[in-house]
This record gives structure tokens, C-alpha cells and sequence, in this order.
DNA sequence: CTCCATGGAATGAACCGTAATTCATCCATG
DNA sequence: CATGGATGAATTACGGTTCATTCCATGGAG
């Protein structure tokens, strides 16, 4: 198990981890062979191994990994957001413009660590729950703030939000004539968040 | 083939349905063996290549006649609703409570269907637009009444309006110690999407 | 400067368990 | 006894994982 070779074959783990994400997100995990991604990745089937456990594995450390960086990176984004209104609406465009940027590994988070649960025993997707987490601070804070309406109960507002944006993503995933820009879909999707269906407030 | 046998095996083909639902949506798909279904269901293996192509087909078939009901019984009950948001309460309501008299068939519907794109080369899930598409019909109503917004786009807010629901259900589905009532959680969802998280309209 | 020893990284062919599918056989019914 | 549904053990293919072998960079010795 190399942990950082000095001459060229430092980002080897790097390579079966992109090449990881490009055949699980085109061919789902279970269908995807550890040879393909091997060969995808130009090393030999038992090379994945030294880095990798398992299979299993490959899918967690990915999942891990990449997710870690999304969640520095939105706290990062929102973070320079004035009001929480302001926040919402970035943590939305940034999604949906993940989208853009990484295609393949939010087809990978989106479909595959969904059942995960399933099948990988103990596993929980703690990341997942960060990115949420950042999702409920801006809630939270826009109730603190008056900007959203103080009843709103943040464990299911959070959850609606994120439902949203995910749906609009697997749209855009799986149409493959896109019918839509993310961006644009972003910006519906906050209007519609915030604003709510209804022509007139009941 | 057996279509219908006269005597007492004409549910045969049910029971396996039945039991396949309950094996795969607690072990996922790729996880569940056909003998266990068949264990489940009181058949022998080979009997389940009497009324099924295959382990692909039965997930297909599984899905196409429960959901064929399911979306009947969502255009039965929301034809009753008065207005266009009324429906629209009834369609979320419906939603969630499925959650509780099929739990086993909405966690296949959810998880597994979803990455079926990925495996089953040319499967479209027909009867998943269809279900959407009572969604748009209540929308479009509500715009032509005057009730929804009428810069609604109908095409992204079906999908905000369904994901919302969906991501809700997942939750329900995966968190062990259940936090919420589904029928209550309904309530929430209907009035975030409704009147939005705002306090004030901007 | 050349040669060889060393050890860790990489290889990929072979192994092996698993599970989908088949089919020779059995059995109930009319 | 003929028909056709049902059976489940055997077949077979597949693909994850292993591991004996090879490769290669390094550095010490001559």
C-alpha cells in the first residue's frame, strides 16, 4: 500500500479514482467491472488493489473523497453570501453547476451511494449529512433573521430543498437531449422555493 | 408462460411479485438472489422462469403493473379535489401516505428503478411519466385558474414538486427510528412548496 | 562508471465462489 | 395415460480477488 511515491506514480490513486468515476457513473457500480476501470485507468487489475481494498471500497473512498471537497467548497461559496436569502441562492446555483463541472461523480453520488445503504452493511454517508448540515445553517439562519417564515420546520425545508435540486439533476442526467441550462433551472428553483407555486399568499 | 391458470396456482405469478418487492427492497437488486425470491414466494426457482424472462424482467414487470395501479389510483383520487391546489394536497398526501401501505413497493420504486437506466439498455419508464404527468395536469390547472403563478414553468416545477416528495420518502425509508409521520410531514411539504420559505413576498 | 543486490511497486493469469439459468424428471389433473 | 405446470440439482459463465512473478529505482561496491 504506497502511500506517496516520490517519482512519477504519485497520482496512480488519483487515476483509478477519476477512471472509477467515469465507468461507475456510466455503467452503475454493479455492472462496472474491476478490469474496466483498471484498464480505464491504465494500471493492472491487481494495482487497484494496493490502493483499494475492495471494490466496495473504491466506491466509499470516492464517495469520501470528493464529497469532502464539495462541502469545503459550497461552505466556502455561501459563505460570502450577504442574507440567507442570498446564501439559498448560491448553494442552489452551485449545485446545479456541479452539475457542469462534474458530471460523472454527481451521477455517481446521485444514483449509486443512494442504495449504498443497502448493500454496504454498516456504512453511513456522513458527507452526505455536512452537505445538508450546511443547508439547515442557512436555514436556520434565515428564521433567525425573519427572512424566512418562523414556523418553518428546517428538518423537512432542508430536505425539500435538496429534493428539488437532486430531481432537477437527474433530469438533466438522464435526458440526453438537454432540454435545459442548469443555470437557468437554478434560478426557477429558488424562485419557486422561496416564493412558493401560489399566485397569492392564502 | 402460464397466462392464467384455472385452478388454484392463478397466483402464482402474484405471490412472486409480492415476494420479489419484499427481497428486493431490503436488499437492493443486485443483492437479492432469484432462490431467495423464490424461497419467498414458496416456488421453486425454475418457476420463476415460467412467468418471468428473467431476473431483469421481473424487476420490469414488478414495476410496470404496480405502478400502472398506482398512477390510476393517484388520477382516481385527485379527480375529487375541487381546485387545482386542492389536487395538488391530495396528490402530496397520497404520495406520502404510500410510504405506509407500501412501504416495500415504493422503497423498489426509488431506489432501484432509478439506476435501472443504467443496466437495462433500452428501458424507458413510461409509467413514471405518467405519474408526473398528473402532476403537470394539476399544475396547468392551477395556472389557467389563476391560482398558481402564471410564469410557472410546469416542466421544472412538476420535478421541484416531486422531488421534494421523493427525497421525504427517502428519508422516511432509511432513518431507522422513524422522526416523522409521513401524513404530517405531507402537511409541511404542501405549504413550503405552496407559499414558500419566505416570510414576506419580495 | 559499471555492475549487482535489494525491496517495494506493479503485473495479470489463474483461482474460486457465487448465482443466473437450464432441463431432465416428477407429479397432478382430466 | 397424456398433457403441461412445477421442480431443483446441475451447469456454466462471470468477475472479484489473490499471489507468484516481474519490473524498476536506488545505492553501495569494485
Amino acid at each position: 500500500m504506497p502511500k506517496r511515491v516520490s517519482s512519477q506514480g504519485g497520482d496512480k490513486r488519483n487515476r483509478i479514482l477519476r477512471a472509477a468515476i467515469a465507468v461507475f457513473s456510466r455503467k452503475g457500480f454493479f455492472n462496472s467491472k474491476v478490469s474496466e476501470i483498471a484498464r480505464a485507468s491504465g494500471v493492472a487489475d491487481g494495482t487497484i488493489y494496493l490502493y483499494f481494498k475492495n471494490k466496495d471500497d473504491l466506491l466509499i473512498s470516492l464517495f469520501e473523497e470528493k464529497m469532502s471537497e464539495v462541502v469545503a467548497d459550497v461552505i466556502q461559496r455561501t459563505a460570502s453570501g450577504g442574507g440567507a436569502l442570498e446564501k439559498l441562492k448560491i448553494f442552489i446555483d452551485n449545485h446545479m453547476d456541479l452539475l457542469e463541472r462534474e458530471a460523472g461523480l454527481i451521477e455517481v453520488l446521485q444514483v449509486e451511494i443512494r442504495q449504498s445503504s443497502k448493500f454496504l452493511k454498516d456504512y453511513a454517508p456522513v458527507k452526505f449529512f455536512d452537505y445538508l448540515d450546511v443547508l439547515s445553517g442557512i436555514l436556520e439562519e434565515g428564521k433567525r433573521d425573519g427572512v424566512f417564515r418562523q414556523d418553518l420546520n428546517v428538518g423537512v425545508a432542508r430536505r425539500v430543498v435538496f429534493g428539488a435540486m437532486d430531481e432537477l439533476s437527474r433530469t438533466y442526467i438522464l435526458s440526453k437531449k438537454q432540454k435545459f441550462h442548469p443555470s437557468i433551472t437554478a434560478g426557477e428553483i429558488f424562485r419557486m422555493l422561496s416564493e412558493g407555486l401560489c399566485a397569492q399568499r392564502a
